[in-house]
RNA sequence: GGCCCUAUCGUCUAAUGGUUAGGACGCCAGGUUUUCAUCCUGGUAAUCGGGGUCCGAUUCCCCGUGGGGCUGCCA
């Protein structure tokens, strides 16, 4: 069997949003668990609707989930391009593209079209008004070689369109899908060469998946319909067809396909709000897609193990992220303090200005708590500054002003005098027959100002940690008892 | 309008021509607990409708219906 080749590409008209990366992965899966090449091909064959900045945010985003690609444009390291199919971006093809459509035309299986965007407009609206499909009339194909010569002369702009046959019957099989059919009377002569010179989607794509060897075609249904013109046009060359991989859209929560409008799928705003790289790949790789067994959390060597089309379902997938708040907790949980560490840095930049063996501490503490890294500011404020609270917060249930008050500077009088450790508290609330709410709720309030936190007695421990831990501790306390 | 794809809890999904239709998230309740989180236990909730085929269909077929996509010199 030869060699599996897959492309992930991507127009660069914005940041890679949640789709792509999807469409990504599975690229990037199949050819892993096949031993193939996985490449990046960036298609950039709309001028108006390309966006600088783009291609780096898609290049840099895929490196860091993890998506490098085997060949294409390479991220930041000296390289611009590795790969012997290159260019990798279709901007740089132009001229392949041209001379394709050049054999198309010369063996009629394509026409240049002089036609106006007005008459085109016009066409298609007398056809709507008729009900009919609106569809090209190959107006210009009764056009004489003698009439096309002179108008290519005169400089009359043009494009080259794809001569579709009329009465046949396309059908492929489809790895997700099966066998789909569609008659070529529902298919229009599409526009191959756009008259400033650069191919549109179905030209580039099927040409660059020739030259690059590309073995199978993994994409989005909605290229299901197109895939019919890429079927001719691969036999109007006379080449092998790719297999080829619809994979069910992506849906916003109203079950639209998500688009960018609909809010947060940019995967740099993930990143930003704190979802870890594996998070996010675990949470995408099942919209689509599940292991048949009841496994949930997957490393990606094991997602590369398990995957395969026959695996990938067929109906769109609502994107809704209460799950990945869960994975991501659920990663979070997973990680050592010291990895933690490292990548809480960007979300807590105070971290570096205390020792680490304090900041670990916290850590320990808010590992379990954290759906996002994002939060870890919010949480633990109080550990770098004193709290602000209403002291009505200190009160315990329906325990007095009093009892609170008189609670409190005893434990102060206790903390002061004695070793700071659970154990010695707890003899201290048994010993003078105390309720322990009426003792831990407030000095936990005393310590972080929060109506939910970690218990007082981690909280001090993580203080202990700090020369002047007890200090501060005491500190807290005292400023509690004069609030009430 | 035309063409194409699609249909199981709110969401992601599993299953088989015969099951109490399973799991996960969410939600609810209980346990642990000083609060929160974690953890544990339990609960909630689904086969779009109608015909067929069959001893038996959620599963296979047909017809509807719903949803979605495409219908651009966008991708």
């Amino acid at each position: 069997m030869s060699q599996i080749r897959v492309r992930f590409g991507p127009s660069p008209t914005g940041n890679l949003h949640v789709g792509g990366l999807r469409t990504a992965l599975y690229d990037y899966l199949f050819a892993k668990k096949n031993k193939g090449t996985y490449i990046l091909r960036i298609e950039d064959t709309d001028k108006a609707r390309t966006v600088p900045g783009a291609l780096d945010n898609i290049v840099q985003t895929l490196h860091e989930l993890g998506l490098t690609s085997d060949e294409g444009p390479y991220w930041n390291n000296g390289v611009k391009v590795r790969g012997d199919f290159g260019p990798y971006q279709q901007s740089e093809r132009l001229s392949l593209y041209s001379k394709h459509a050049g054999e198309l035309v010369k063996n009629k299986h394509a026409y240049y079209c002089f036609c106006t965007p007005e008459r085109l407009e016009e066409l298609r609206n007398t056809q709507e008004a008729a009900h009919q499909p609106p569809k090209y009339d190959k107006h210009c194909l009764k056009l004489t070689p003698e009439e096309v010569n002179q108008k290519l002369l005169n400089q009359e702009k043009h494009v080259v369109r794809l001569n579709v046959p009329a009465d046949q019957t396309i059908t492929f099989t489809d790895m997700v899908h099966g066998e789909i059919s569609i008659s070529s009377n529902d298919v229009d002569d599409q526009v191959l060469l756009k008259s400033d010179g650069y191919p549109t989607y179905h030209l580039a794509s099927v040409v660059d998946d020739h030259l690059m060897k590309i073995s199978h075609v993994i994409r989005g249904e909605e290229w299901i319909p197109s895939t019919p013109k890429h079927i001719l046009l691969y036999a109007a060359f006379e080449w092998d067809q790719p297999q080829f991989a619809h994979l069910p859209l992506l849906l916003s929560k109203s079950k639209k396909k998500l688009s960018k409008r609909d809010g947060d799928v940019a995967v740099k705003d993930f990143l930003k709000q704190g979802y870890l790289p594996e998070a996010l790949i675990n949470f995408v790789v099942f919209l689509g897609w599940n292991p048949k067994t009841e496994q949930e959390i997957f490393t990606i060597d094991e997602l590369v193990e398990q995957f395969s089309f026959g695996k990938v379902n067929k109906s769109g997938a609502v994107f809704d992220l209460d799950k990945l708040d869960w994975i991501n907790g659920m990663y979070i949980r997973k990680m050592d303090v010291k990895e933690l560490y490292d990548k809480i840095l960007l979300f807590l930049p105070e971290a570096e200005t205390k020792p680490k063996s304090f900041i670990y501490k916290i850590l320990e503490l808010e590992r379990e708590r954290l759906k996002k890294l994002s939060e870890i500011g919010e949480r633990v404020k109080y550990f770098f500054s004193d709290p602000e609270y209403d002291p009505k917060l200190l009160i315990w249930k329906k325990a007095s002003k009093e009892n609170i008050k008189r609670n409190l500077s005893s434990t102060y009088e206790h903390i002061r005098s004695q070793e700071v450790s659970e154990d010695s508290i707890k003899k201290f609330i048994e010993e003078n027959n105390l309720k322990t709410g009426e003792v831990l709720w407030p000095l936990r309030v005393a310590l972080t100002g929060m109506e939910a936190s970690p218990g007082p007695f981690e909280i001090m421990d993580t203080f202990m940690v700090l020369p002047n831990g007890k200090e501060l501790i005491l500190n807290r306390i005292n400023k509690a008892i004069s609030s009430l």
